[in-house]
RNA sequence: GCUCCGAUGGUGUAGUCCGGCCAAGCAUACCGGCCUUUCAAGCCGGCGACCCGGGUCCAAAUCCCGGUCGGAGCACCA
């Protein structure tokens, strides 16, 4: 075969015909879909959403665009010691951003009513139970298999201390309301589970109306019914989850919404822990939940990320259960692409040297915004005789004496010292090129992501510019206010 | 300890369900070259992977078994 191989290649080049086969990145086909489908994101709010919330979040709304249908932003405010007030409004705001469109907001912290229904159902029916054991005790029985002593108390006796939970007459870990599962399931994690426990923190919105909250695998079984989910798109972490809330379907005999359950992802070097993050900006370490050194939709925004980015790069990552990391490389390159036509140029010196100009008479310069994007227009320049330009002092250094550099779309100079001697207009091939400034550039400040800033000198034409942008030869970065930037990516 | 999930180049992935069109595609990174008044973008070329061992089969990245490694869960968090 090889030998043929070599004859084909050696002596008939042209039947050697390589089709390069084009696969275009999709997400797979949801199995199921009849009609519309309905689907949810359902973030807690424990504070504005993060580079890893964007993809539960953009996997949700690619469905729902192919399929039609709704998309549900529900709210899983079950946990009152875990709440950011501000959540309620940013996380909105942030799938806004993202172009995430969601039909509707459901808050869970609203439906009380409707999850105390469910459980007085399932307690009349004897597939839920009241336990005042003791915590430790309730959990070192059900790791060997051994119900307790609660387990069959029957179902008058179970509505009523139900109504006494809410009427307050139990303190905080005095009682809890169980799902009865299976004691013997070989997986421990499945056996019968917490779905309501006494919660005696005031919460944001309801204040202290309620005492016994439901726990999210309750909540959210009881929701993912009433709300006709079709389809639940989710991570790998919710796995033993699903097999939990499984129970309250099957007691229900509720129809059955497909599930999915992506991969983890690592997102090594980023701070995405609300808890940490909270105490950060607290102890000033953060200036705030869209500080350059953390890895919110806030911040993205804000070091000038194209919402389109992180579309792309989720879909591309598709919905295969494989953990993976996530990479900033790559996702710095899509927003690259994506921006780089639309982008304006301008020219910023970090640690500037300034530079006498000599041996030159005035000039006129219209430098182009960007180099083949023409719509976005020139900007001019009159060089007086006898100035002065910054330059780099990084790049300056390198220049060997007497060398001749180029200053991007002004002139050719040659080095002496610090003295640059205009020697000529024209470009000239395989030059080094800088980007420079007039005597009156402004003082530009970027900030970068590792907490470090650089300083130097803004050219005139940029010190009112604001928005995203390229620096020639620097990186991109987003102008947050005169003066200020946040570095994007080089 | 018990249960579940996964494993494709440096990185992110496609293909795996339903074995053959995979001599394994794309992107990114890296290396060359072209173009260029940015070290950006663009164009051309190159490098580089099916975790290991068995089995089934004419044929295995794909199916089966065993191992190894990685991850998750076993919360009165979500």
């Amino acid at each position: 075969m090889d030998q043929i191989k070599t004859i084909i290649q050696d002596h008939y080049p042209e039947f050697i015909v390589k089709e390069k086969r084009i696969q275009e990145h999709r997400l797979p086909d949801l199995e199921n879909v009849h009609g519309k489908v309905v689907m949810r994101m359902a973030p807690s709010p424990s504070g504005p959403l993060h580079i890893g919330h964007s993809r539960m979040a953009i996997l949700n709304d690619e469905y729902v665009k192919r399929y039609g249908g709704s998309l549900i932003l529900r709210i899983e405010d079950t946990n009152p010691e875990n709440i950011d007030p501000i959540a309620y409004d940013q996380i909105p705001k942030d799938l806004e951003w993202l172009d995430v469109n969601f039909d509707k907001i459901v808050i869970q912290s609203d439906r009380f009513d409707l999850y105390y229904a469910e459980a007085r159902k399932l307690l009349k029916e004897e597939h839920a139970y009241i336990c005042t054991c003791e915590q430790s005790d309730f959990k070192a029985k059900l790791l060997k298999s051994i119900a307790c002593p609660h387990r069959n108390t029957n179902a008058n006796e179970n509505l009523e201390l139900f109504d006494k939970i809410l009427s307050g007459k139990f303190k905080k870990g005095e009682a809890v309301l169980v799902i009865k599962t299976d004691l013997n399931h070989p997986n421990p994690a499945i056996r019968d589970w917490i779905a309501f426990r006494i919660v005696q923190t005031s919460h944001p919105r309801v204040g202290k109306d309620f005492v016994f909250y439901p726990t999210m695998n309750f909540s959210v079984a009881v929701d993912d019914h009433l709300l006709g989910l079709t389809h639940v798109i989710r991570g790998k972490d919710h796995l033993n989850n699903t097999y939990r809330q499984l129970y309250i379907f099957n007691y229900n005999s509720w129809k059955i919404p497909e599930y999915y359950h992506y991969g983890l992802v690592k997102f090594p070097g980023f701070v995405l822990k609300t808890s940490i993050i909270k105490k950060g900006i607290k102890s000033g370490i953060y200036s705030g939940w869209d500080d350059i050194k953390l890895a919110t939709i806030m911040t993205f925004k804000k070091r000038g990320f194209k919402p389109e980015t992180f579309r792309r790069y989720w879909i591309e990552s598709g919905m295969r259960e494989i953990d993976s990391e996530f990479s900033i490389e790559i996702f710095n390159s899509m927003n690259k692409n994506i921006a780089d036509y639309e982008t304006p140029r301008l020219f910023f010196v970090p640690n500037p040297l300034k530079l006498h100009l000599s041996n030159m008479e005035e000039i006129t310069t219209r430098i182009p915004n960007h180099p083949s994007n023409k719509s976005l227009g020139v900007r001019e320049y009159t060089i007086p005789q006898n100035s002065d330009v910054y330059v780099p002092s990084f790049d300056w250094k390198t220049v060997g004496e007497s060398s001749i550099v180029r200053l991007k779309d002004l002139c050719n100079v040659k080095k002496e010292s610090e003295n640059a001697v205009y020697v000529g207009n024209d470009p000239i091939k395989n030059a080094k090129i800088l980007q420079w400034s007039p005597e009156d550039g402004v003082p530009f400040e970027v900030l970068k992501p590792d907490g470090t800033r650089d300083r130097g000198i803004m050219e005139p034409h940029g010190k009112a510019f604001l928005g995203f942008c390229q620096l020639e030869r620097y990186g991109y970065v987003n102008v947050v206010s005169p003066g200020i930037a946040y570095f994007t990516h080089s």
